[in-house]
DNA sequence: CATCGGTTTAGACTGATGGTCTAAAGCGTC
DNA sequence: GACGCTTTAGACCATCAGTCTAAACCGATG
């Protein structure tokens, strides 16, 4: 944990020390992060920093609670969903999501550095090996989202990247949890209908009068052509 | 890539290589993984492991995507999926899904080691780190999952354990997804609505009628309550 | 003012890592 | 047997996170 003593320091360094963090983290991710660089950057030396924090998780930890900290301040607290019927629980949520995004928006270095905790984390050299894995299995999703607007099964107001993006977020969600349970071979088929209903669910399309969601804007359709 | 030299080796060789990486990987993820280590358990020098591969991202991807293919050769392809309805489409899809899950538990080694690449792969230290954050959401996420069952937004017949995890994970991935998007503000609305259907169309009750799940057997309910 | 004691800083040091490099050994071919 | 390419060995490098000791600081007390 920080040490107490940390707040004793004065403002200015403070946050000189939380901005070599920020910047560090941001632009390199928590892996290829250098808490010596850090130090340097934050001119302090090792035996300071190791005074005040635990070490580089604990820094990360909390550099990224003061930014989150932040963020849900100039958000405010997620009002009262219990106001209602599922429509309105929805609304409320979704409306909320989308205050959270734009702070989060507003701020890139924060953005970037939570992105980088478990993905850009594998800095740049490390997700080449990453890329190579989902590249094999990515073009496979696609078609099958294909196939499956094709008969009718997936959604199509949606960029297909995105639909692939969480495709494969359920997907690896899914895996890890089925992977970290017990064995029971028995109720491995139960444990996979459900999931597979909860995937049909989010991309199978939607009968419009029951959800009203706002048609998906063609405009915004630019989606990283280019990231292949 | 894999120098193609390393095919010229005495099988029994590359297993012994292969066995050390998969071994290691397996136990420790990726990130904990020492190469060191690896070469010490093949039996070869360091001079010969470079030789053979670029790194260590590189030996990861061979043993992976070996594991895989592997994988996929027990399993066989996909069927077609183009031959019905959307019903047939998800049917098909939910069997194949059931068959690839039911071998990747068979080989709790390769199950490991993919696991670890992204998760795991945190070691034993750094895990602390992400579960102090998680655990601030965690309970928040919960929450508003209860509030939604309540309200009849949520659906009740899968774990709730697994309905949060499957959530945190289009969680995720949407935000990530939304990070990487170029700031369009006047976008992200459109965006945040095709989610947030999304979400709910993962986490909302079915009508039984239209998607025909069974029921999710109570009896694996054992879905590691201790784990908070 | 001097001394004492806890707090803070400095940075040398440790053991480990992934990765590089050079020199030698193996070995097939002429 | 000598040449030349392939393969191996392991010393070596920069860097990392983290430890540790000794000095500097500084307020309180005599």
């Amino acid at each position: 944990m920080v040490r107490p003593r940390f707040a004793k320091l004065s403002a200015t360094q403070q946050q000189s020390i939380v901005q070599a963090a920020l910047d560090e983290f941001a632009t390199r991710g928590f892996h290829d992060a250098s808490l010596n660089r850090v130090i340097d950057a934050a001119g302090i030396s090792k035996g300071s920093m190791y005074y005040y924090f635990d070490g580089k998780e604990d820094l990360y930890g909390y550099v990224a609670q003061l930014g989150l900290a932040g963020l849900f301040e100039k958000v405010g607290p997620l009002p009262d969903l219990d106001v209602g019927d599922a429509d309105a629980f929805w609304a409320i949520l979704s409306d909320y999501y989308l205050r959270l995004m734009r702070a989060l928006v507003a701020s890139p270095q924060l953005a970037a550095m939570l992105r980088g905790w478990a993905n850009a984390a594998k800095g740049p050299s490390a997700q080449k090996a990453q890329e190579d894995l989902e590249q094999s299995s990515l073009p496979w999703i696609a078609e099958v989202l294909a196939t499956g607007q094709r008969v009718g099964a997936v959604r199509d107001d949606v960029p297909p990247a995105l639909l692939i993006a969480v495709a494969m977020g359920m997907g690896e969600a899914m895996d890890i949890w089925l992977m970290s349970q017990p064995d029971d071979d028995a109720a491995l088929p139960g444990l996979i209908a459900a999931l597979m209903s909860m995937i049909r669910g989010a991309v199978a399309p939607h009968d419009p009068s029951s959800i009203a969601s706002q048609p998906f804007p063609a405009s915004s359709r630019t989606t990283e052509p280019d990231r292949r």
